[in-house]
DNA sequence: ACTGTATATATCACGACGTGATATAGTCAT
DNA sequence: ATGACTATATCACGTCGTGATATATACAGT
C-alpha cells in the first residue's frame, strides 16, 4: 500500500499505535511490547491484550510492520520502511501539537 | 463530574477534542472553532460538521465546556475550570509523547 | 431577480478503535 | 501441585470522527 493511503488511515495516530511502533525499532513480540511501553511511560500506559494483538495483526496486514522471526511461542515483529516513513510524518504532527500546547499552556492556569 | 472520571474518559485526548478546547480559551461558536483550528494547523485539520457539533454537545454534557452566550444563530461556548484542569493533564501527557518522539526520532531515518 | 458562496447548525449511518473479559497453554519457583 | 508470570487469540461493547444530507440566513456579483 502507498504511503498516502497509509497516512490517511494512521494519522492522527492513536497513542497505542505510536508506542507500538516506537517499541518495534527493536524486534519484539507482543508481550515484550506491552512491558516495554509500560516502562517507557513509567507505568502510565498498560496495553490490553485485545489492543496489542488486534493492532499487530492490522499493522502487519498494512505492511507497516513485518514478522522478524517466528519462534515456538513468540511471533517477533519489526517496523518496515513504510512504517518508518509513517512515523516521521507522525512525529512532525506531534511537534506541531507540542508547539500549540506550549503556546496556550498559560491559558489553563 | 469529578476530574478523575473526566480524565479517564478524555485522556488520551483525541486531536479533535484537543484543538476544540485550545480554541475555547476564547469564547467561540462551532463554526468559529472550525475556522480557528484550520488556521492553527495551517489548513491541515478541517473538522467535519458532524465532529464539531457532536463533540460540543458531549463536552457540554460532561461540563468541560459551558454556554457563554446564546445568540440567534450562534451558540457560543467557553471552557470551564474542569476543562482547564483536564487540559493541564493532557499537556503533561503530550510533553511525555514529545520527549519520546525526540528520543526515538533518529531510528526512523 | 438569480446565482453562487459563505456562514451556521443538526442528525444519522458507517467503519474503526481500545478495552476488558474469557479462554488456552507453557514455564518456573516454592 | 499450586500460584505467578509469560504469551497469544477472540469477541462484544461503547466511543469516536467522518461524510452525507438537510435546513436556513446573508451577501456579493451579474
Amino acid at each position: 500500500m502507498k504511503i498516502e493511503k497509509i497516512s490517511k488511515k494512521y494519522i492522527p495516530m492513536t497513542e497505542t499505535a505510536f508506542y507500538i511502533l516506537l517499541s518495534l525499532t527493536i524486534p519484539r513480540h507482543g508481550y515484550g511490547i506491552i512491558k516495554h511501553v509500560e516502562e517507557l511511560t513509567v507505568g502510565r500506559l498498560v496495553l490490553g491484550s485485545g489492543t496489542i494483538y488486534g493492532t499487530l495483526t492490522k499493522m502487519q496486514r498494512d505492511e507497516i510492520i513485518t514478522v522478524y522471526a517466528d519462534e515456538k511461542r513468540k511471533t517477533i515483529y519489526e517496523i518496515t520502511d513504510v512504517g518508518k516513513e509513517l512515523m516521521r510524518h507522525e512525529i512532525t504532527r506531534l511537534k506541531e501539537l507540542h508547539v500549540n500546547a506550549l503556546m496556550y499552556e498559560g491559558e489553563f492556569k
